[in-house]
DNA sequence: CGCTTAATTGACCATAATCAACCAGGGTGG
DNA sequence: CCACCCTGGTTGATTATGGTCAATTAAGCG
């Protein structure tokens, strides 16, 4: 199943590509020129992971950190039964494995749900830099802290919510992370996966994260057509998952259309 | 609900608490004889807080961090029915919400589970050091890594698990935690909460935790009265929870009896 | 156009939730 | 000292959400 990452044709396009996560961390309010540039300086070779294949495995003890920068990959670790259980999902941007750093072995696998490009920064390097400023070292640790606190909302809506009232947190959740990197916008984005993929996240059979998905279909929340889902009623979207944005880190008052839109 | 935690008597009580983080932090093996100091330099006044009290509040944006010394804490989130998830349980030695340091607000509260003895660490003195010490700093990310490891293993659990299993999890988890700093032994411990908080921690009803407790001991797998519990047989509790204590961070090959005790 | 994967449906089952009592123990006021 | 009361634990009966099994349809794709 794991196949190393092919090698990608010029630096150039990754280059291009982490502008985007300049744009997401600068978001922060953590993210100077001078560390940008730090950061596009530590990247290593770029490279493209075709889906299926895996970044991490389970066991291992990296040598680079990865960052998405185009595509869906998914942390999850299977267990005895062949089960599968998805703890976090990757959209570009996303450094995949930043904890790898300090935390090994892995105790989780990340695989690819579509073709993604990626890029890969050797932990020495990144060392080297957070050594010297304190303050690219806090963006990184802060990029630890908001994969955290996603995971704990997962948890939350994991043990609080139902099935529908799950689904709909999580497509909220997506789709203001898919637009924060300019990958979705007016309430559309392309959710690249399977049902039996999302059942994994979800922790329900595939049979009824399909009644589900229809469930809220009827409910007319949301348009959801192959793998273009649009919400159309965001407010009681919301509402039905309990959604709550404080804890993407991005500040305390986010709302979909990164402010620039009114509020209703 | 929230009460400010009282002074206690001297700062040579917490000082001498405060080796015991330094035991299990030297376990990562990053904690050199300098470090230690610094941590205890940076320590500010010790406090008890009283069981029922919350340390921090969901919103606020503290200009400490807390580091539990004794008792046990849960930092959980409330939804608007009511219901209350806890995301995740403290023992002795954790730090309690570090991430605020570079993440506020809190998205989530931290309420004693009983009486509790905790030390508070202004942010800005841990900042300060840090920025000297990238060790220090890699000390406190990796903390905050653990952390977060284990709220991915929570979730893996719940998605995973039925309710017997899941159970089984939490408790060898948190055997293991507690031993490591010295508060558990011979498979023995103290499990200072009630069913119902523990329903909260599982993400089932207070009724079902009970009938779970009760299928648990009657597998023979746990001796439980009242709020100690014995594990009687660690290998088929394991393999009954899919237990795999690699992700506390500890080091590749933790059994209970830290490594003393042989393996069977 | 056949083949493979993903989505969908129906029937039935199981784990866990809910509702409603009841019991046990510890603390308190009379 | 004992009745009372409150909390936490326990039980039974019933319901419900979600799981399992099996089969069918739809959608891509070479």
């Amino acid at each position: 199943m794991a196949e190393p990452p092919t090698m990608m044709a010029g630096k150039e396009t990754a280059t291009t590509m982490l502008e985007e996560l300049c744009t997401k961390l600068a978001g922060y309010g953590l993210l100077s020129e001078n560390e940008r540039d730090m950061l596009i300086e530590a990247a290593g070779v770029p490279a493209a992971a075709a889906k299926g294949t895996d970044l991490v495995l389970e066991g291992a003890s990296p040598e680079a950190s990865c960052l998405l920068l185009e595509g869906m990959t998914s942390r999850y670790k299977l267990i005895s039964s062949g089960d599968r259980q998805i703890t976090a999902l990757n959209v570009p941007g996303d450094f995949v494995d930043l904890h790898s750093m300090l935390q090994h072995p892995m105790e989780h696998s990340v695989g690819c749900l579509t073709d993604c490009k990626v890029v890969f920064f050797p932990h020495a390097r990144l060392r080297e830099f957070a050594r010297q400023q304190f303050s690219l070292t806090a963006l990184l640790w802060k990029n630890t802290l908001v994969d955290a606190a996603i995971s704990r909302q997962w948890l939350v809506a994991m043990g609080l919510l139902e099935a529908e009232a799950h689904t709909a947190h999580l497509l909220c959740e997506l789709y203001l992370r898919l637009e924060y990197v300019g990958r979705a916008a007016d309430f559309r984005f392309e959710l690249p996966i399977t049902q039996a993929e999302l059942s994994d996240v979800l922790g329900l059979s595939p049979v009824h994260m399909n009644r589900t998905v229809q469930a809220l279909r009827g409910s007319g929340l949301v348009i959801w057509k192959g793998h273009e889902v649009t919400i159309t009623d965001w407010d009681r979207m919301a509402e039905l998952a309990e959604f709550e944005p404080t804890y993407l880190g991005w500040g305390p008052h986010i709302r979909p259309g990164k402010l620039e839109r009114q509020p209703s």
